[in-house]
RNA sequence: GCACCCUUAGCUCAGUUGGAUAGAGUACUUGACUACGAAUCAAGGGGUCGUGAGUUCGAAUCUCGCAGGGUGCACCA
């Protein structure tokens, strides 16, 4: 495939002094309309050196540079020099590439198998999965996908939070008050109640927080009843989070959670200790980190035990030690932010190089309606709820527009569920929002329904054209200005990913979607595909072809089904 | 108290390294299904880009002050 930026930077290159091919390749824009071309150069940078006004600049550029087989015409407005690109060999020369490369459209190899860890989703084992992880788990997905895409060898970490107090509490409670009968028919909600009931006691009467630490204390220790207990709750809760990972259709490499680091604190903390960053304070350790304006982070309590820091940095060493990564990146609420600075801070104290190779993703907060998430006080939102729901409104839709439709349940599942992965992708990450249903339900607009609907407008026309689609077609023909957006929308893909991947955002990618699709509808409103004129049929059904591709391709990013009929 | 983040149309949000007339969707008003799928398309109104200054040929974008909202800051994770 061309690139046009090179081609525009190469013919710029020579008519300015001072300033080189990559400057210009740096400086090329695309114009606001398309009237003013499809590549633009602003001059006005060029004035103090030349002596000249911009306009003046832009004209004599302009005037310099001939048409050719990449460019109709050069011309300038005002200040800029304006590149019209020959429609006809842009249009073959993208669609072209687009059936060439098929499902690759758009990657790029750029990571050459180098490893990037993408850790998200990470839940709190014998807890609720619930609206509050949908976008540490959904984000963390998509950019592992976008990594695995452009070449580098991806490893999805689930870090669940299943080692700490919280676990001594819960032995502690289920010896107090547990059934194991309703766990088992009920195991989250049941495990939750138990949980609840132990801090509303424990605020009563502190023993039971005694209590609680020795039991963790014990699991820690290796006693037997505890890690029965443990690996119990461990278990059940696993068997409902993975029923959501199975909606979602999310997989991951390795599910080493915090326990998993349990036998691992020891070393971290001896090497902190040689290294001379462990400082005492008020009975337990910490790192002083005031010489970089930020708080001092606890390594060790009191009582020998350690923390959920001293966790991440054994975690990001063995990480480093087992996969060699190029990338090791945290997807996990801004909250957060802090932590990471500090331990990432900690990790480069230490002398390791590959410290500013971890990175902290963080994202904005989900709240209700009512006030902010808890789950303790019952304000919670149940993940699977919301799955289930949108694909029974989903089913409705259908039963309403097209109740002949096959597999009905099977299309609803891939919109509805589509339809909420779609719109906590569709902002940038830092955002907070409100979760309301009304808004999570609401299927028109932008939102994923309307890509997929679009998907399956195109399968529709291909499969009624019936032949095979063919690259051996009259591109002159292409010369519609709804068909030309649709083109240059084409050409952007791979750039949208690239940036997508490089910013950790994939709602570049989400937004790049319903442009295209809108891009889309316009032609397809506009022009008639399945006309007579042979020639011009197959000219237009390619053109549908390939956006039919590159819809599919970011959806299959964004881990979003699209059905062939909906 | 200190640090970080957010503020763009009634609402939800785009606006990539500063660049041409600040854009979508939604809601509202109106039009288009006897042409390839109306979960669609077309048209219309709607803006002191929180506020004040500064840098610049040029600021929604960069710098500083202020206001409003949020988050975090030692024995939880």
């Amino acid at each position: 495939m061309i690139d046009y930026k090179l081609k525009v930077a190469e013919l710029f290159s020579g008519l300015v002094n001072d300033v080189t091919m990559e400057d210009i390749y740096g400086m090329v824009e695309i114009p606001p309309s398309s009237q003013l071309g499809d590549f633009a150069v602003p001059c006005f940078r060029f004035a103090k050196v030349m002596r000249k006004s911009p306009n003046l600049i832009a004209e004599t550029i302009a005037s310099q540079i001939p048409a050719d087989e990449n460019f109709d015409k050069v011309t300038n407005e005002g200040p800029y020099v304006n590149f019209f690109v020959s429609k006809t060999s842009f249009t073959k020369d993208i669609l072209t590439e687009i059936v060439d490369k098929k499902e690759k459209y758009g990657s790029k190899d750029i990571g050459q198998g180098r490893s990037v860890i993408v850790e998200f989703s990470s839940p709190n084992i014998a807890k609720p999965f619930h609206i509050g992880h949908i976008r540490t788990t959904i984000i963390g997905n998509v950019l592992y996908k976008i990594y695995k895409f452009m070449g580098f060898n991806a490893i999805a970490i689930n870090h669940l939070g299943d080692f700490g107090t919280q676990f001594g509490m819960l032995i502690s409670a289920y010896k107090k008050w547990g059934v194991k009968e309703d766990i088992e028919q009920n195991p989250i909600p049941e495990l939750l109640k138990l949980y609840i009931r132990f801090n509303e006691e424990a605020e009563k009467n502190p023993e039971l927080i005694d209590e609680a630490r020795y039991w963790f204390k014990e699991l820690e220790n290796g006693n037997e009843e505890a890690i029965g207990l443990w690996q119990w709750f461990k278990d059940v809760s696993m068997i409902e989070f993975n029923r959501v990972y199975k909606m979602l259709g999310i997989k991951f490499d390795s599910f080493a959670g915090e326990s998993f680091y349990s036998d691992k604190m020891p070393r971290v903390i001896e090497e902190l200790i040689q290294k001379d960053l462990l400082v005492d304070s008020q009975g337990a350790k910490i790192v002083d980190l005031s010489a970089f304006d930020m708080p001092s982070p606890l390594i060790q309590k009191s009582d020998g035990s350690t923390l959920y820091i001293t966790r991440d940095i054994a975690a990001a060493i063995y990480r480093k030690e087992t996969y060699d990564f190029y990338k090791n990146i945290y997807v996990v609420a801004a909250q957060q932010n802090l932590h990471f600075q500090q331990w990432m801070k900690i990790v480069e104290l230490m002398g390791y190089e590959w410290a500013s190779d971890c990175l902290h993703v963080p994202f904005g907060m989900v709240s209700l309606e009512e006030g902010t998430l808890s789950t303790r006080k019952g304000r919670v939102v149940f993940l699977e709820d919301v799955l289930k729901k949108a694909v029974e409104k989903t089913l409705e839709i259908i039963n309403e527009r097209n109740p002949g439709l096959e597999n009905k349940e099977d299309v609803a599942k891939k919109v509805g569920i589509g339809a909420v992965l779609f719109q906590e992708l569709y902002n940038n990450r830092i955002k907070d929002y409100t979760f309301s249903w009304e808004k999570t339900l609401s299927f028109e607009g932008e939102t994923g329904p309307y890509a997929q609907y679009t998907y399956a407008r195109t399968c529709s026309i291909l499969n009624k054209y019936g032949k095979k689609v063919s690259t051996n077609v009259d591109y002159n023909l292409i010369k519609d200005d709804k068909e030309f957006e649709v083109i240059k929308a084409l050409s952007n893909f791979g750039e949208v990913i690239e940036s997508s991947m490089e910013k950790n955002e994939p709602f570049y990618i989400t937004r790049y979607i319903i442009d295209l699709a809108q891009k889309f509808n316009k032609f397809y409103n506009n022009c008639h595909i399945l006309v007579e004129d042979e020639e011009l049929m197959k000219s237009r059904v390619l053109l549908t072809y390939a956006v039919n591709i590159t819809i599919k391709n970011g959806l299959d990013l964004l881990g979003i089904e699209a059905p062939e009929k909906m």
